[in-house]
DNA sequence: GCTATTCATGCGACAAGGGCATGTATCGCA
DNA sequence: TGCGATACATGCCCTTGTCGCATGAATAGC
């Protein structure tokens, strides 16, 4: 007989039913909602259209709920607190006093930045949960598409054909954070070692240290651009064991400056600039859009606020 | 530094975040709640900006929730459930599942019409609570007035200056429901009592038994109308005492047709129409406006579908 | 009986919100 | 590697919900 009927409760009829429940007159339930008499009046007059039940009936001077209206009423309580309890946690997340940031950063970092990061994010924002996971720039972008984490910390070779970040793709927000120079790092015996700074053309012959797959990338880059081909030998993406093999002289390595930050230079190994030189990037991304959570924005900023003098990176203006 | 920041969540809204938290692309989500796709996107999107805070962000062709879009979508639940309950105890309202009546009637309705209206509500509707308090027809329509009651069952003579419907007020809507003769109880020793039909104007020497206040008013104005003064000397709204009294020729009285129904007429007594005649119309009232609630629509309708013949009463058309 | 409240109604204006058409990016498959 | 299907974004236009103001009618209290 009848169709489902759209019984549908809407905020406002909501919010209006429960001011004249606690009110008693339309009137008064304007003026604690910040709207007109004759708002509210209508207001009711189309609610009890869509509901095809009166909500109020005329009392003397002022209405008085009927039983649906009372009905509503008393539900309003639950909807109301239910509705502000989402406000409260949403205005939580918008006002910084919580939220959660999941960030990964490649290995150097996580000896130098990320450290700085964490401490600047739970001092100026202790609601903030902030996660942190390792990764090479290649998966570190991967898990931010993948939306395993919301912030990455990468790094990218000048000229790099293959860098990650370059994708054509609109869909990720890279911001330059330092740049840092490559140095070559060379046994205090190599006959290279005097020199103030490295030809690496000269190095055709010499056995050479490779790292992770990105910085192995570069150094065949570097390499070829002065028309050498490297002989790797040996390869690790571990510091120490770089700069310790360096110093017996079991090979050569081109390492970024950062790198330096989180292994002493030991005793018997040199560290020249390189010529030509070269630089490396450190950036941080961001999925385009996500930039503008509250806590994101907040790691973001933290990051960005970073001094990188104290391990020998340049501000990107 | 912020103002207030109207971090209104509307309803809208809301059920969008929950449909993307559930099927995961704003298309179906779009689907599942009956809107274009367009329409949904761009309601986010306004959502967004009132918010100031991104809730999705595009994942490869699909998007994925950001954490402020996750947040409601937690919420969402307790949300739409107690919306939900709002509307279900609503719908019962309207579907006759649920509700309260309150009721008030005249003594002699009360061992008439009431039970049957209680009856053929129970059966009809047993969902509905039907509430009954006995009054006169002034103070059954001040109660009506005070919302204390919803429904009134009263009386009225023809011709009642007097008659409370007649406010000249539209706050209440009274629908006559039948009309009954006013009948005349006197002794088989009466002189009259041989006559089919007494003449009001040839007892102005008798003695009158009163009833309740609108019955002595009328009393008086029948007999005004044809220029006789009524002694009365014996007052009760007792039906069976008022016909035990004539029985034994202590009086008197006028008595409607429905107040037979509620006391054997006594050996010694008699009942004649009266010259004039005059009725008396049973009226039920309810607020103006209070028709449409449901629950007193149903009783309404189940008091007008009522049969007075069982009680000599004649129908209104 | 007069006055201050209170609710209802009509009018005009604005903007929220939805559909349609269309453009663009992504994924899967051959 | 290129093509089709899917999904989201955008612009345009229109409907309709909704508000404020001005005004009228009814009520309660002094």
């Amino acid at each position: 007989m009848l169709e489902p009927m759209e019984t549908d409760l809407d905020l406002h009829s909501i919010r209006i039913v429960r001011a004249i429940s606690e009110y008693g007159t339309i009137s008064a339930a304007a003026r604690s909602l910040g709207y007109s008499q004759p708002a509210v009046s209508q207001h009711l007059r189309r609610a009890e259209a869509r509901l095809g039940v009166p909500l109020v009936v005329r009392a003397g001077r002022g209405v008085r709920l009927t039983e649906p209206g009372q009905v509503i009423a008393r539900h309003a309580i639950a909807i109301t607190s239910a509705l502000d309890a989402a406000n409260g946690d949403l205005a939580d997340l918008v006002g910084l006093a919580a939220g959660t940031v999941r960030v990964a950063g490649f290995p150097t970092a996580s000896s130098t930045l990320v450290p700085r990061l964490l401490q600047r994010m739970r001092d100026a924002h202790p609601g903030i949960t902030v996660g942190y996971i390792e990764a090479e720039p290649p998966e570190a972008i991967g898990m931010l598409r993948d939306g395993q984490v919301d912030l990455a910390i990468t790094f990218a070779y000048s000229g790099d054909r293959a860098d990650p970040h370059r994708e054509g793709d609109g869909s990720l927000d890279s911001v330059p954070l330092f740049t840092e120079p490559v140095v070559i790092a060379l046994s205090e015996q190599h006959p290279l070692a005097a020199e103030a700074a490295v030809d690496i053309a000269l190095l055709g012959n010499d056995r050479w240290i490779a790292g992770c797959p990105l910085c192995r990338g570069h150094l065949l880059a570097a390499c070829e651009a002065v028309g050498v081909t490297p002989r790797i030998e040996l390869e690790t993406d571990n510091a120490v064991a770089v700069l310790n093999l360096v110093a017996r002289n079991l090979g050569i390595a081109l390492l970024p400056q950062l790198a330096l930050a989180t292994a002493p230079v030991p005793f018997g190994a040199a560290v020249r600039s390189t010529v030509p030189s070269s630089d490396r990037s450190i950036q941080v991304v961001v999925k385009s859009g996500s930039g503008r959570v509250p806590s994101i924005a907040a790691a973001l900023e933290c990051i960005m606020d970073l001094d990188g003098t104290e391990w020998g990176l340049d501000r990107v203006s």
